[in-house]
DNA sequence: TGATTTATTGGTCACGTACTCAATAACATT
DNA sequence: AATGTTATTGAGTACGTGACCAATAAATCA
């Protein structure tokens, strides 16, 4: 990909530097896992020196940590985007159906596998573990936003938004963490039970939040 | 633990030895992780010589896939005994009362932990991969069973006790998912949910499968 | 234009891993 | 008691990792 003769420098600015960097490595761990995220890896990806890398992140931990974070939250925005701050954006029930079509797709598979991944290398790794956290706060947080919103617009019946979302985001999770071994054994099961959960927890008739 | 003098050996039966080792690995697997489970942890910890474990696993993946069977087979083993033959063992519902109070205890955060490192491993190792898909199908035919037998008895009213005990499954993975990040942040909603999603899937009242 | 800062290079270091293999010693068999 | 089998050792290779540091060249500033 990005490859140029050997000694000769380009020399970047810190801060888009620094921004390519954690680019790289949220793309390689989103792909391959954030084990590939090392020095060396992200520094071939760029077509530059390891030690350039490392001059960035002193300790390998931090580049990880924000890699991972760098993915989720793209991917956050991608599915269940802010609500403009005033004005009509699409309804609380149009936004669920939405995110729902969205993460029944295989391209969601990598964001699966991100996340197990990321819980796992949570228990080894202090920085990592306390941006995953930080993260599955505030997708709960930004999930229960719509949940409330939706509830204060009468489509949904829903008295306790925060626990609501927390157990949706169970059996989300719960739903993907077979994604690297028996997921295709019991698809249908599982597959359609997020949006079931969900159902319920708002409230809903059986397929009120389905496609179509 | 086990040392002696340096030079001293002592020889054993293959089959004992090798029952040894990998019991060594599930502990180990199961008390710090599966990466930890080295040709030479194993051996430390035993008091011999990395190069024996090596003999009797020439490919580490093997070694690391038979500790996680271990592991786990004696936890379902635990959680959800296979029930005698014939004659009268407890009731299906007191199999479940007794499951959902044990997976409650803090005691079972270890085996939460090894599962999701199992899962996650199981995305660059293969031959891991195949005994984690072994066990999640056992323990959810296990579970089905329960089911099917309490539905027998008249105590639950299931139409699809394989479906159910997935859905169920689903719920408990889910809420274990957290073990390494937030799980004391939204602890009360998530660790009501797998007896809930329970009592719906069986037809019980809320409750029902609760302590005392 | 000359001086200064610093982004970038290139190399080294210690560590831990799996894997290989010849030599050895404990056991079993005759 | 001698012999054969093999479980076990000990040393070695090759690889990938994070961390460290002096030298260098590109950009900026005086």
């Amino acid at each position: 990909m990005t490859s140029r003769g050997p000694g000769k420098r380009v020399r970047k600015a810190p801060a888009e530097r620094r921004h390519e960097i954690v680019a790289t490595a949220a793309r390689v761990g989103l792909t391959e896992g954030l084990e590939c995220v090392t020095l060396r890896r992200v520094a071939d990806e760029l077509g530059v020196r390891p030690g350039l890398v490392g001059h960035y992140f002193p300790a390998a931990d931090a580049l990880v940590a924000e890699a991972f974070t760098g993915a989720t939250m793209a991917e956050l925005d991608g599915l269940l985007p802010e609500p403009p701050a005033e004005g009509d954006g699409p309804t609380p029930a149009g936004v669920l159906r939405r995110f729902f079509t969205l993460i029944s797709g295989t391209e969601f598979d990598d964001v699966s596998r991100l996340w197990l991944n990321a819980r796992h290398l949570s228990r080894y790794r202090p920085v990592l573990r306390e941006h995953v956290v930080a993260q599955e706060l505030l997708w709960c947080r930004r999930f229960a936003g719509v949940i409330t919103d939706g509830t204060a617009a009468g489509e949904f019946s829903c008295p306790n938004p925060w626990a609501a979302a927390a157990r949706v985001l169970v059996a989300i999770d719960g739903a993907s963490t077979y994604i690297n071994t028996s997921a295709e054994h019991r698809a249908e099961p599982i597959a359609t039970m997020p949006r079931t959960v969900a159902e319920a927890e708002l409230g809903l008739p059986a397929g009120a939040l389905g496609p179509g």
